[in-house]
DNA sequence: GAGTTTGAAACT
DNA sequence: CAGTTTCAAACTC
């Protein structure tokens, strides 16, 4: 009863926030950019230029959304609630009351979706929000629905790269995971998702298989000479751009066609065969970059590549895949795919493991008690999984193991990843690995967590354990659960020994990690639990009212090098920093208690630490020395796992930092997201040669490229802005800023790329003062 | 396993 | 914004 009232009062004050919060400013200032667009003479001058002319006026919204996209939100605003406000369906279950009937999962398939199809119509556009970059999405109001928009881009990066992620109708009906399977290559090097798809002329496709793949090279080449020209007005030039993007998209088409040839028909008639989405997915990503990169080395202005992402390219692309699958459905062109690059492809692509959950909506599906609100609510969050994910939300409400095994790949999905930027690429591959592993031992072994690229790693029996199991297990004691989650035999999820907070606070790691408590958590009076959603949610959001970077990931890799000219930061061993900094005073942030070193980094300007002496980089910017490390690694060379070695980028030797504390592995270990990469970016020799501790961080995909991450996360990086900063309650923030111009422009050959988001202020300003 | 230390989070 | 308290992880014995 007590705790009933509490999660009211809690709710209660959610609900206060978010009446300020969804105004309907965003809907006349879409309306209002949707008229300017079409009134734009970038738009009338492609169109003239084009051969094809725009299908539909409807696509005139997915690039008058692109536009939109530009739109950068307010700095301090959490991450979560931006992008969340990109689906109206999003922040919907976002915004709403969650106590409310249509809130919750029980009503979701019903009521809910079914006021959405009603709201669909009339508020089509409005799935796109000026928050999500590009997201380019067009589709009939009862599709629209289905459409959840993860960016996972922070909105606050005009040059973020959108993710589309698809509901698959099909799924929705089912469960059944049809969206994408593993994905297969053929000999020319495209990529192709397995899929599971009717088929309708499965013939004489597949000998476009081989010629696509290879012609793939033709065209990147061919633009890159093609677009050496001076004047970007000139009309031929530009046509001939045109005619390149056709080619890139006829060819995309035929690698849309050969994975259905290569795979042939699954028997499912098709319904759940979305052509676009499959395009989306089936491109390679490194291909639409290099097209992409050429236009811009050619000197085609990116507003220009900007207006024929958003116009003309677009409406090849929907011609291409409407003549593909004979019309079927609706278009999405997201003209930036890295996350279908090949890199995100598993190294042995020929595992049965799914390939990384590209959104297919089944959050809203078959099992919604399987997908808690806190995750369908904060779709956004599963960009920065720190902020909110709750991974252990996909498995640890289903109610019984053979439920998490069977929806794994439904699951999975569910797991957005963020099939992002080429920017973020790196924090993106990493993370689907991790993901996907889990989801691989969601799916096939639940003994064992595969975690970083090697990791094996024991996991707790149960931790995907269903609701009834946590709250029997938050009868037990602590000390006994304690002792379970220090055997070792689980390091893949947190656990957390709450014993005040019910694990609705910071403290809770779970909490803070954005994941549901389970079964192997220690926690009495829990409340981090799917069946308390609405009161997680709502804390969390007050939380963030409080510091809107509360769930923020601590940890921000600075990749490169050049960027930090006066950034202390920089000086970290691996470029990588907490956003905050700590305060110790006692450890000498040689321990665990310094979140900087258990964070595996350095000690920046940021820190109020006494008497620094982080093994990954001191306050001072020192380092500890070659010498001294490899001193330290000896001394615990036999600590050493061979099944915790990490990859190595570079060839660098793999090498462990010591376990200052019962030489293993610290308790909160890892989903490690790659964090080896991410962490070490290439840098010089003089960076010690060891890994950080796993760090809880990363549990929390808590490791960004600061590139990548959403530039109200991001600190300065300078010496004296990057300090201290304030939240706006006062607490302890590393305030957001300006874009470093410099690193970013010397990346820009990958952030320029055909992002329909020309840098147009933000049209759409929100109350968020 | 019990107790202590530590520093982040929360509170005043 | 600084000081204090609370809290739970990290750590020690």
């Amino acid at each position: 009863m007590v705790e009933n009232s509490e999660s009211s009062d809690v709710v209660k004050e959610v609900e206060e926030e978010e009446v300020v919060m969804d105004t309907p400013a965003r809907t006349k200032s879409d309306k209002i950019n949707e008229n300017k667009f079409e009134e734009s003479p970038v738009f009338n001058f492609l169109n003239s230029l084009s051969p094809l002319k725009p299908v539909k006026p409807s696509h005139m919204s997915q690039t008058i959304n692109s536009l939109n996209f530009s739109s950068i939100p307010s700095i301090f605003t959490s991450p979560h609630v931006a992008t969340l406000k990109e689906s109206r369906f999003l922040r919907r279950n976002q915004l709403g009351d969650p106590s409310k009937p249509e809130f919750s999962s029980d009503d979701l398939s019903k009521d809910d979706i079914t006021d959405k199809k009603a709201d669909a119509t009339h508020e089509n556009k409005e799935n796109i929000s000026p928050g999500c970059p590009i997201e380019v999405f067009n589709e009939p109001p009862n599709e629209c629905l289905r459409s959840l928009n993860y960016n996972f881009g922070s909105p606050s990066i005009d040059q973020m790269t959108p993710c589309v992620f698809r509901t698959n109708p099909e799924s929705e009906t089912d469960g059944s995971s049809s969206a994408l399977g593993p994905i297969v290559q053929n000999g020319c090097g495209s990529m192709f998702h397995e899929t599971e798809m009717s088929l309708e002329g499965p013939t004489q496709i597949d000998q476009n298989v081989e010629r696509s793949g290879c012609e793939w090279d033709s065209l990147i080449s061919d633009t890159a000479d093609l677009f050496n020209f001076d004047s970007q007005n000139d009309k031929e030039v530009m046509n001939e751009v045109v005619y390149a993007a056709t080619r890139f998209y006829q060819l995309a088409s035929n690698d849309i066609r050969s994975s259905q040839v290569l795979v042939g028909p699954s028997g499912q008639d098709g319904e759940g065969y979305d052509p676009e989405n499959q395009f989306t997915q089936s491109v390679d990503g490194s291909k639409v970059n290099k097209f992409n990169a050429n236009l811009n080395i050619s000197g085609v202005s990116s507003q220009s590549i900007n207006a024929i992402n958003g116009g003309t390219l677009d409406s090849l692309v929907h011609e291409h895949v409407s003549n593909l699958n004979n019309g079927m459905r609706r278009r999405c062109l997201v003209f930036e795919l890295p996350g279908t690059s090949k890199k995100n492809v598993p190294e042995n692509s020929n595992s049965d493991s799914p390939i990384l959950p590209q959104f297919d909506g089944n959050c809203m599906t078959n099992d919604k008690q399987a997908i808690p609100a806190m995750f369908r609510n904060e779709s956004s969050l599963s960009i920065l999984p720190g902020i909110g994910l709750h991974l252990n939300s996909l498995a640890a409400t289903s109610k019984d193991y053979n439920v998490v095994k069977n929806e794994s790949c439904t699951s999975g999905k569910q797991l957005v990843i963020a099939n992002g930027s080429v920017s973020n690429h790196q924090l993106l591959n990493s993370s689907q690995d991790s993901l996907r592993k889990a989801i691989d031992v969601t799916q096939s072994d639940r003994q064992s967590v595969l975690v970083d690229s090697g990791h094996s790693i024991p996991e707790d029996g149960g931790h995907a354990s269903n609701y009834v199991g946590n709250e029997e297990s938050n009868q037990a004691t602590p000390k006994k659960k304690r002792r379970r989650s220090e055997s070792g035999d689980g390091e893949g999820c947190k656990r957390c020994n709450c014993k005040k907070s019910k694990c609705l606070k910071l403290y809770c790691e779970c909490f803070a990690a954005g994941l549901y408590c389970v079964e192997p958590c220690s926690c009495i009076e829990c409340f981090n639990t799917p069946s308390h959603e609405d009161t997680v949610l709502a804390t969390r959001k007050q939380i963030e009212s409080r510091n809107p970077l509360a769930f923020a990931p601590k940890v921000i890799s600075t990749s490169n090098p050049l960027s930090g000219a006066g950034d202390d930061s920089s000086k970290t061993p691996a470029s990588s920093r907490h956003k905050r900094g700590c305060n110790c005073k006692k450890s000498g942030c040689l321990k665990k208690y310094c979140e900087c070193y258990q964070g595996g980094v350095g000690c920046s300007i940021n820190c109020r630490c006494e008497g620094c002496k982080n093994a990954f980089g001191r306050k001072d910017g020192s380092e500890m020395v070659l010498e001294e490390v490899d001193a330290m690694q000896k001394s615990l060379i036999d600590v050493s796992q061979p099944g915790s070695l990490i990859p190595v980028p570079f060839s660098r030797p793999m090498r462990h930092l010591p376990y200052p504390s019962k030489n293993k592995p610290p308790r909160s270990t890892f989903l490690n997201v790659g964090s080896s990469s991410a962490v070490y970016p290439s840098q010089g020799l003089a960076r010690p040669d060891f890994y950080p501790p796993p760090s809880k961080f990363d549990n929390n995909f808590g490791l960004l490229q600061e590139e990548d991450i959403p530039s109200a996360l991001q600190t300065n990086c300078t010496p004296i802005s990057g300090i201290k900063s304030l939240s706006p309650n006062g607490k302890r923030v590393s305030p957001p800023h300006p874009v470093r111009d410099t690193s970013r422009s010397q990346r820009s050959s990958r952030k320029l790329i055909l992002q329909s988001i020309p840098s147009f202020p933000s049209l759409t300003p929100k109350n968020e003062t």
